[in-house]
DNA sequence: AACGTTTGATTGATTGACCAAATAAGGGGA
DNA sequence: TCCCCTTATTTGGTCAATCAATCAAACGTT
């Protein structure tokens, strides 16, 4: 019983927290949403930064059901058979249907990075949040790298510090725009990515 | 006397903004930073919101007038003389500078991002402020694409969305950890962006 | 005197956190 | 089976602190 109740205040804190923002949403409100006693969510959680970080965690559960789903997992090793470049392709896929389907996951997910601007403790939650999924490009990445005619001047890193970003820049534009065409955004940039990887090899005339 | 007074309550309120974000700051702290009583604040600027838009307006000045040096305005035209391409590249070169030279910009722009999420007015603003930088990008876009060699597929504002997404994930990446080496990211993406953009015709072999 | 500034105290409301007390849930012993 | 005691959970109210915004009064310049 114990469990589930903490589980309701989570969910409860997920609802509100994407509903009215971290600073608009109290410690009351969310108590209030999961039909529990003020005091109840600080007997689970020290202090809503921490709520903050568990809904998000809690929200992120489903997302990546489905990249194990897709025979992928964030910390887990690549599928040995793949095709790196398959695996890319549908990793941008997979981030149409997420933008799709959890608006509210990347609503709160761009909150966090806001609160985190000046707040230690989720500061160090969204570097930790950037890191697992940068690294877990990177990997991707040296994959696609590996099959390249001309292996590239930046790094796999760089690279997949780019397409982190690349993605999360889509998302921060459809998340302020309803209306901002993020599937047009995503096809541009998984286009760019593969005539990127897939370029031949330079014959003569390179460029400073 | 009085124009005075009011750029040095939007001067204070960056600075006072930047340091400790938008909801850490009261208008007491703007207008005390400002060395100015607290009313006086609110005689200038209704709400604190006008001041966060206010101030991120004053602190862009900078920036624009280094696009103006550079040639381009946000606004105003192209210049008609230049290789495209050229501007594309310089446009990198700059990003790379400003984030070096504006670090509290980029920090007072994320914040705005996340107050954005739900506060309706920061939120218009934000749609503002995100759409006439990625026009911008889609006027270069647009000229880049005419000199390419094979048409890309996806449209120019989809190209610029993704440009105007990459930089700001990277910028976001840079702001919530420092020892991110965000120069080899914008380097990566140059060199992605320039080898799409330059990408010889396809012989055959298309992938689906 | 009249006007645009500027002051600083005040308002009414809200917040996260805390805590003492109420309630429920187990766990032995008889 | 029943009772009692301990621990875990839950309640709801209190706390001091803070906030954006308002306003009447004072100031200073013309």
């Amino acid at each position: 019983m114990a469990d589930q109740t903490k589980e309701r205040i989570v969910d409860a804190a997920y609802r509100a927290l994407v509903k009215r923002g971290y600073h608009e949403t109290s410690m009351k409100d969310i108590a209030a949403e999961a039909g529990v006693a003020p005091g109840l969510a600080h007997y689970y959680f020290e202090t809503k930064e921490d709520l903050l970080v568990a809904a998000i965690e809690r929200a992120c559960l489903p997302v990546m059901e489905a990249w194990q789903q897709a025979g992928m997992s964030l910390t887990g090793p690549l599928p040995e058979d793949a095709d790196p470049m398959m695996v890319a392709r549908m990793g941008f896929e997979l981030a149409k249907v997420e933008l799709r389907t959890y608006r509210g996951l990347f609503l709160l997910t761009f909150d966090m990075f806001g609160v985190g601007l000046h707040n230690p403790k989720i500061a160090a939650a969204v570097r930790a949040f950037i890191e697992e999924r940068r690294t877990f490009i990177a990997r991707i990445t040296q994959g696609v790298i590996a099959g390249m005619p001309e292996p590239p001047i930046a790094s796999a890193d760089a690279i997949a510090a780019v397409l982190w970003g690349s993605l999360h820049g889509i998302y921060l534009q459809k998340v302020m725009n309803p209306d901002f065409d993020a599937e047009a955004a995503i096809d541009a940039l998984s286009e760019m990515a593969i005539a990127f990887a897939t370029r031949p090899r330079l014959t003569s005339a390179q460029v400073a």
